[in-house]
DNA sequence: TTAACTGCTTGACAATTGTCAAGACATTTC
DNA sequence: GAAATGTCTTGACAATTGTCAAGCAGTTAA
């Protein structure tokens, strides 16, 4: 599981035999059967951790009501960002969706893997150029008009989602209710 | 003009004298009248730029109307992040507001003081943690239900910017038309 | 097995937002 | 200065989306 992660890391830039193993001594692994709460709001998340299986989601509650924010299948860093970075308490949830199995690092570990490997913070910077860029995309999907573009969107963006996220959950994500949802997916299936 | 882009730099990190030198001798200063394309579709954005003075937007059109995405005044940084990051042709523009000047450094410069100085990319993670968590932010107010909400969390976030900026402009940013957004003014401005 | 619950769909209706058109006013251009 | 252009507002109406309610199939729990 760990290899995996550290797969990973090497792919955003090759890391030293010693940078690796100071990795490895921080890294830990947790499952959480399917329902799991890993964050509640008004926490702060104090460290980063990789899905290296399973399926999670993150929301927050808006006016009474559940907004997904995003969906992170394997190999993607569930963080939630906005408290992360501030060092305070965020307003996301974060729940698994499916049996999960996690690699994560504490944020002091990670704080002080860039100070003792510079070079870790290249790593660093891919990372998150990656995760914003994703972010970017999400945003963009947000922007769009229409229930039927924005499901279109979705569609092309993660096809392979579809199956394993309830479409209440979809929905809150694309930014509309349930059965808008559902009308537009039986008049956009029948037209495709 | 240029020490405002070092002061910047070195809040996020103490530069040393080397790097700091680097740097200058790398960034350009250029001065844009109002209403001046920095940016084009179907560019490659090449150089990272931070507005010294002056307003910037960056747009992309969507089913033939321009959708703003952003507002950069002084201390921003301008860079269509899709292209900047994919190194390919971007679908976004990127315009002066009003008169302005940026600084700029080439993206293969970046790249050199990468390499060169393993420290400067303690910064640059930091600037891009720090764009990221701005983009968020503005994913937020794109996820509110209401435009009254959407118009609300633009005051909020951006008191000074609606004197500078035309609400045509505005409207899009927050995802609604011109007309909407001008009923909602009028509603709010009634009861607040 | 029955009962409760969840996920999804559909219908009727209400609320919100978009579209098209027009006009007032300010600003720019020639 | 006159004309053209741009900004903002308002009205009437259309389209889209949300809300509330009900129902059905499939799953879970007792």
């Amino acid at each position: 599981m760990i290899d995996k992660l550290i797969a990973r890391l090497n792919g955003l830039h090759p890391m030293s035999e010693a940078l690796t193993e100071r990795i490895r001594s921080m890294v830990w692994i947790t499952d959480h059967p399917k329902k799991t709460i890993l964050l509640k709001e008004g926490e702060v998340n104090n460290h980063i951790c990789m899905v290296a299986s399973g399926l999670v989601r993150s929301y927050y509650i808006n006016e009474g009501k559940e907004i997904t924010s995003r969906f992170m299948d394997e190999g993607f860093i569930i963080t939630s960002w906005i408290s992360f970075y501030t060092r305070k308490p965020g307003n996301e949830f974060i729940e698994t969706l499916e049996d999960t199995t996690l690699t994560c690092v504490h944020y002091n570990d990670i704080q002080k893997l860039y100070e003792e490997f510079p070079e870790f913070n290249i790593i660093g910077r891919k990372q998150v150029e990656y995760s914003f860029y994703m972010a970017e995309l999400r945003t963009r999907m947000l922007r769009k008009n229409t229930a039927e573009e924005k499901y279109k969107f979705f569609l092309e963006n993660h096809p392979n989602l579809l199956q394993r996220v309830s479409l209440k959950h979809v929905a809150t994500y694309l930014g509309m209710n349930e059965e808008t949802l559902s009308r537009v997916r039986s008049q956009y299936h029948k037209t495709h």
